[in-house]
DNA sequence: ATATTATGATAAGTTTTATTTATATAATTT
DNA sequence: AAATTATATAAATAAAACTTATCATAATAT
């Protein structure tokens, strides 16, 4: 068994077709034939079903071909040990970020990143928390950017920044006359929320629960984006809370109708998390360095009341 | 990059010396030597400080090891992959055992387990819970077993059997003259343990913690054996609770001393256990099969009340 | 039904790589 | 200084991986 022979299987696998893996990996379709074979004569066992059309693996194929991921993920990290060694800022990077931060924070750093460190291949993907914390641990991911604190002991957080929470109040609701909120006048009930799976959302009912005891836990209103939530409020729905920096992005005219926390402010603490293995820790640095620079320069508040996410 | 030079590498730092390495390998010293230079070519790093008499690892070396460990681990586990789909009985087993399970459990099964099964090979290390929590996660051990429930989640558990605590008291003690004892009889501060890092310790302080609230968590005497408490508590300086099985090996005379406890006894639980990946799980069942069939015929408790190891 | 196309297997030959044998070199011990 | 021990290097050989060319088979089109 080679790693080589293992990268061909999974390019099978992924193409579903000979030919074509062939091509992306750079070989004739007799070897990956051949080699194929080889490896299944080794382990005794079928890893394709040939007699499907297009190609299916077999069931002991799945499982082989998840073992591997396994060792050709593990064999491409040996690569970022040396580099890591060497400080040489290149090679792949594999970066989760949350839905709720994307958006804002992503075209902050992107551009002056990509500049800065040319030979990072940056691959990006909006993903859930949980889904973050599960990549990461399985080495899918190198590092991602998540409201923290959250306490996963295999999983490093360097804070970012701290983002407090602003109210979206429309003109028709209770609090439109006030000039500050507090999280006293929050109600959990009232509030328009983003749907289960977002941290942001677990956020609020966090800070309400601060508050007031929590209530129920139905809520019938949600929506995957803040620009959903902000129409809706404007129907007399409730009011909604935001992520500040989202608040630099949204019209003029919605601007009058945003209140901000008395303070301090609560807010999310947003990190940029890893694996204890610390690989390609040189890339996480530079990245931590450039965001943080960044964010300075756009939220300027002293003191925050954190938050948890969780 | 080839798995045959990792394990190369993995076998130089092993013996510190090309040349035995090389008998290790069943190849000849050049092979290792050129090969290894190959690898160090690629990374375009030096692996061996060959300057340094025996050879040492570089820094990077020490990681290069590391790395070069795990994938050399998961491709040995492709064959377990097949092994377990084809339902074969057979290679290497590493099972880790805590140490107030080895010597009674042990003999009780290793003779018929190796002989109806003896394609496996079976490496069997004793190791404190932790370790072999840590050992499992990190594929050192196909399974183990220990004292359960330990609400891991990376870690499934097979309960064995319930094995009943049973007093072990000396004519002296206050409790002597009882026929039965009960678990509000204890008192911590008057039991022998375990020294630190045994889980049955951990497993009679939290039956007594059930009993009276906790005391100080200041004890005077420690063992590494249960004989060795056996004798201690003669010199007056308490009693002791020993594993039910454990009392099966004592002198008549010394069995004389034991007090059983009320129905439903406290027990701790023994579990086999093992990662969720469920690799080998065909030799986990014929183990637990084989097991917890030797045991019934040992243990005849109905009804016990279980204590956490944790 | 026949031709065409797509896809994977096989055969033969070539290139590349891994390994061995033999030998050189450097460091250490006697 | 000679002997010993340990690794590196060189040349030759064995093994493997890969390519080109061709075949077999099944699905699709004419």
């Amino acid at each position: 068994m080679t790693i080589t022979q293992l990268k061909y299987v999974l390019a099978v696998a992924e193409h579903q077709n000979f030919t074509k893996a062939a091509e992306k990996t750079f070989v004739t379709q007799p070897t990956l034939s051949m080699q194929i074979q080889k490896l299944e004569e080794e382990l005794d066992i079928l890893i394709f079903d040939r007699s499907k059309k297009p190609i299916e693996l077999t069931a002991v194929g799945k499982k082989i071909v998840n073992q591997a991921k396994n060792i050709v993920n593990e064999s491409e990290r040996m690569q970022d040990v040396v580099d890591q060694e060497k400080g040489f800022i290149g090679g792949d990077f594999k970066l989760g970020i949350i839905p709720t931060v994307m958006p804002t924070l992503l075209p902050m750093f992107l551009k002056t990143f990509t500049a800065r460190y040319p030979k990072v291949h940056l691959k990006i993907e909006e993903l859930s928390t949980e889904e973050i914390i599960h990549k990461l641990q399985e080495g899918h991911l190198d590092a991602a950017i998540a409201a923290t604190p959250l306490q996963q002991p295999s999983i490093k957080e360097r804070v970012l920044y701290y983002e407090p929470f602003v109210g979206y109040i429309p003109e028709s609701h209770r609090l439109s006359q006030k000039k500050q909120i507090e999280t006293s006048d929050l109600d959990i009930d009232d509030i328009l929320l983003l749907e289960d799976g977002h941290c942001f959302r677990d956020g609020v009912i966090n800070l309400c629960r601060a508050s007031k005891m929590a209530k129920n836990d139905h809520f019938q209103l949600e929506s995957g984006s803040f620009e959903t939530l902000i129409k809706l409020s404007h129907e007399g729905l409730g009011m909604t809370l935001l992520p500040y920096l989202h608040t630099l992005d949204i019209s003029e005219k919605q601007q009058k109708n945003l209140r901000y926390f008395q303070e301090p402010p609560p807010a999310r603490e947003v990190s940029i998390i890893y694996p204890k293995s610390e690989l390609k820790l040189h890339i996480i640095d530079a990245m931590y360095q450039l965001i943080s620079g960044v964010v300075r320069g756009a939220i300027r508040f002293q003191d925050v009341k954190i938050i948890s996410p969780v």
